[in-house]
DNA sequence: TAGACTTGCTCTGTATACAACGCGTATTCA
DNA sequence: TGAATACGCGTTGTATACAGAGCAAGTCTA
């Protein structure tokens, strides 16, 4: 029975990769609720699997960071707290100084730094008109993923990456989470003009060699994260956009 | 058949929590070779348990790092190449260093306060001979991991601590991996000295809420390691002691 | 009526059976 | 003799069966 109704969505990917794929958008889209636990047989009539794949994606979610273990088995969806996210944002914005910075020290190949000069020519081209449409802004969120990972590439390091990677896995610690957060508002068009001119330096940065310098500008550039929080959480509108807003503990709105 | 022979050794935990710690011990001991695919059956042999707790616990390990998955399937020990060890130390570095930066901006409690004094007057105890015995060396080394463990919890944050947990995993990244290396030899109480004086003047740092300096010392303590890695690499003898020296790459011995 | 004990159910952890896939080998044909 | 194909073995991925443990509900007794 390996040709299940929902396999043909996917053919080339296993059961557990899709299951994991399926659980976590369930997760960061809040269909499963924080601190309760996850029963697995429910998991099996909504995901068409068996058991099987089925703990092995809540496995790997567990040491993804979504999932708690509970005490006496199975696994709940973790909650966090406004204090996790601020050090989610600043342990991603101290990886990120740490790929600046080998990257600077290291050098870059001239194929990527062609890519990341592309990627912020772009969005010049975005941020040229005076007004923010949805379109220029979802350009902006696909080129801004871009940058960050052409980033993680530029360190040269597949540990450094990979680490990054971790970081980067809860949902608003994404270097796109808070920005999908306020894409809309008077002062939204601005932030992506300073985070834009931060991204400008810091390529500048590793051209020039600067680590101490770019390892800063990195820092600085995940901070932006920091007032968007801030922000998102004093508004219920806000904290609808920003994927995992459900994992947010002590949440006013619902 | 729940009551296997061996089963008898950790009576409170489950069979896939100490099939993940054998195996691991059997990764970084050297019994499982790099590069070659690990077969399952093997291992149900080995270990004395099924396939599904075995599989439970390859896929806890590739999620640590120590395994990777091939293509067609299964899994593989990782090697690492000198670079990754490099790079390896340089993140836990720069993760300690966001532990000890947070631990002075925010503040610790006195009873963590009191308990890394406690372990750095160990260390001097230990020192305060001119020669460095077995003994004491073991003891430093005991010392030396609690009071990472101690800047770990002062940080005051579980993200943080996790992160730096898995920064922790690979054998030679952890603080005591290139100490093991370098247990004996002329040098080997220098280091340990000067280790200690950044102990010492990492929790002033704190105490003292001084964040930058905190953080700067404590990168350049994981930088030891680089030295120790160096000499390690040019000595056999010093490799043999090294945790995890199996998982080198283009390894001269043997 | 309240508390404690017992019983039954549901859930996880584990073992095993099954099927598909890949790889190696052997055989056959040109 | 070489190359290509087919067959068989071994391996993983998946499904399911089974057992033990925890939790809740119901009942009995004081």
């Amino acid at each position: 029975m390996s040709a299940r109704l929902d396999a043909a969505e996917d053919p080339g990917t296993s059961q557990t990769v899709r299951t994991q794929l399926k659980l976590r958008e369930l997760i960061v889209g809040g269909e499963l609720k924080p601190g309760s636990r996850i029963a697995e047989l429910a998991l099996v009539d909504l995901l068409g699997a068996s058991r099987t794949p089925i703990r092995m994606a809540l496995v790997r979610l567990q040491e993804e960071g979504l999932l708690e273990a509970l005490p006496n088995g199975g696994f709940a969806v973790k909650d966090f707290s406004e204090a996790d996210i601020h050090d989610a944002i600043e342990v991603r914005g101290t990886l990120e100084g740490l790929a600046a910075r080998l990257a600077a020290e290291r050098g870059i190949t001239p194929v990527l730094l062609a890519e990341a000069r592309d990627c912020i020519a772009r969005i010049d081209d975005l941020l040229a008109q005076p007004e923010l449409t949805e379109e220029s802004f979802n350009g902006y969120v696909d080129q801004n993923g871009r940058f960050h990972d052409l980033l993680s590439e530029m360190a040269g390091s597949d540990l450094v990456a990979r680490q990054l990677d971790r970081a980067k896995t809860l949902p608003f610690a994404s270097p796109n989470g808070f920005v999908m957060a306020r894409s809309t508002g008077p002062g939204a068009r601005d932030i992506l003009v300073v985070a834009q001119e931060q991204h400008r330096s810091v390529i500048e940065a590793i051209v020039q060699r600067e680590g101490a310098r770019a390892e800063a500008l990195m820092r600085e550039h995940a901070r932006i994260a920091h007032q968007n929080l801030k922000q998102a959480l004093q508004s219920h509108q806000s904290l609808q956009k920003l994927p995992g807003a459900s994992l947010i503990r002590r949440r006013a709105f619902r």
